[in-house]
DNA sequence: CTGGTGACCTGGCTGC
DNA sequence: TGCAGCCAGGTCACCA
């Protein structure tokens, strides 16, 4: 499900709700995400309380206070988190809450379990996950320069590049899609092929892409939904994705729909060379 | 190191 | 109506 602007508007969404506020409970009630939550994270979360919260690539990391540590949060393909302070009974696939003492609830639910909640207590920016993740595409260091320098002598197509995270996180199928559209790059393109000026474009183009979508609150194709139940609205924007067969909305051209590395590309055979 | 593939898991949709 | 097969916002482990 979620890429960084999902990600993003849920790490907004949760933030009011779970900062400087005393944690009373963890209730777990399926351990068997991506990887076991740890059978201690209960005590490991008891009485203290989160400081800060932040997002890195599709990481959401809480730190406790004090420096007892810090819980990771990913949302694999259908996760989704929600604050709330009156959550009815968990029902299926609502595998883990977070009980504050103010009665709120910060509630996990995951229908295909590829998400993971662990917890850390060193810097979370050593940990095993996030250590060798790329720069943050709405950072410091990604341009074209960064783009074009690393992808020298690469075989790979560039729609595998930009979505690999030691290149660059957050970018995932459908922002992939959307940002080689805007830049005119057909998604084949191999990588090491591509000039510095159509770098600087397609970083642009991620940059653009990303920001758009998290003023929209994301993309809501199925089951995305942020914090508060709301949908995000940027499926109105797409320009490609999810709309093979249809019209090219600069060229009129039927968009072609190809498979790669088993992901749906979408892409203009007219726009994009 | 690089690139390609299968694996994890559940449910919705399509077509016979 | 039933059911097999395919598909889905991710990414790690493993192989050549």
């Amino acid at each position: 499900m979620p890429e960084l602007p999902e990600v993003e508007t849920t790490l907004r969404g949760i933030s009011n709700g779970i900062l400087h506020k005393k944690i009373k409970s963890f209730d777990c009630r399926d351990r068997s995400l991506r990887w076991p939550i740890p059978k201690n994270m209960s005590s490991f979360l008891k009485n203290e309380n989160f400081e800060s919260a932040y997002r890195r690539g599709k990481y959401i990391i809480l730190n406790l206070a004090n420096k007892k540590g810090s819980v990771l949060i990913h949302l694999g393909m259908s996760g989704k988190l929600r604050i709330s302070p009156n959550l009815k009974q968990p029902v299926k696939h609502e595998h883990w809450d977070i009980n504050f003492a103010d009665g709120w609830t910060l509630r996990y639910t995951d229908i295909r379990k590829f998400g993971a909640l662990l917890k850390t207590k060193q810097d979370p920016a050593n940990h095993v996950l996030i250590k060798n993740l790329g720069p943050e595409p709405l950072g410091n260091g990604f341009n074209g320069e960064y783009l074009f320098k690393k992808s020298r002598k690469r075989t790979l197509p560039i729609k595998n590049f930009i979505m690999d995270s030691k290149i660059v996180v957050g970018v995932g199928n459908i922002y992939a899609n959307e940002a080689l559209f805007m830049a005119g790059i057909r998604p084949t393109r191999k990588s090491g092929s591509i000039s510095r000026a159509k770098y600087d474009l397609l970083s642009r183009s991620i940059v653009m892409t990303l920001k758009e979508a998290i003023e929209a609150g994301g993309t809501t194709l199925r089951d995305y939904t942020n914090a508060k139940e709301a949908p995000g609205y940027f499926k109105k924007e797409l320009k490609v994705y999810d709309r093979a067969g249809e019209p090219c909305l600069t060229c009129g051209k039927a968009l072609k729909e190809i498979r790669q590395s088993n992901r749906q590309t979408v892409y203009c055979t007219n726009c994009q060379s």
